[in-house]
DNA sequence: TCCCAATATCTTGTCAGCCGATATATTATC
DNA sequence: GATAATATATCGGCTGACAAGATATTGGGA
């Protein structure tokens, strides 16, 4: 799973959300660290929808501007807990390795 | 940074080994999940190199083998740390989320 | 002896995907 | 009337992952 998508997937399991939404969901969420690029996102949610990880929830009208949502799919919350404990394991093995690295190095 | 990137900068660690060495420590420390492919791994290498990430260790000829071995640079070190430090913030925040979820969903 | 597998390097070509740029439309502000 | 924010979508360039193949040595099995 790529960064952009596993993000979006984030973003969308409190509740559904429209595009706009997603990419400031995902900027708040991170801190203001991940900006989602507009052209990356669509592309990721057509991506996602075509593997039923997310599916289109619902249309407004509000204020003239259309507001396309879309919602996590069970598929997509389970791909999501797969995807955040394969990042825990990357990171906690990389971090092992450091510190025992600056602890001397018992090799 | 890209996961295999990142793969190899926590195999070396612990010390210098060379592009075959890596392959087969990546496949190790994730417990068989990662293969890096071959074709992979050396464009890998080059990057990494470029950016001072790694730094050419030594060349040995063990039975006729040319092994040429690359070692971690400090700059490696702390790219890798950063690195992990997001991955592991990433994964908590996605696994947080689904915890609020099936708890309820107290939106 | 000959072929294959393992070890070891590197190159080339294809495909997926990120992202900047652009287009379109509405509302609000200046 | 121009600009910014909200909101959608598409297109093209570039980067990078990976399959495949080239090259070379050692050792084992038919």
């Amino acid at each position: 799973m790529t960064e952009p998508a596993f993000f979006v997937l984030t973003a969308l399991v409190d509740e559904p959300r429209h595009g706009y939404g997603i990419a400031r969901e995902v900027e708040k969420l991170s801190d203001g660290r991940v900006q989602l690029k507009i052209g990356t996102l669509y592309g990721v949610l057509d991506r996602l929808a075509a593997d039923e990880l997310v599916a289109p929830d619902r249309e407004e009208v509000q204020q003239g501007r259309l507001r396309r949502y879309y919602r996590l799919t069970d598929s997509g919350a389970r791909a999501l807990e797969a995807e955040a404990v394969r990042l825990a394991a990357n990171a906690r093995s990389a971090s092992e390795r450091l510190r025992a690295r600056h602890a001397g190095g018992m090799a």
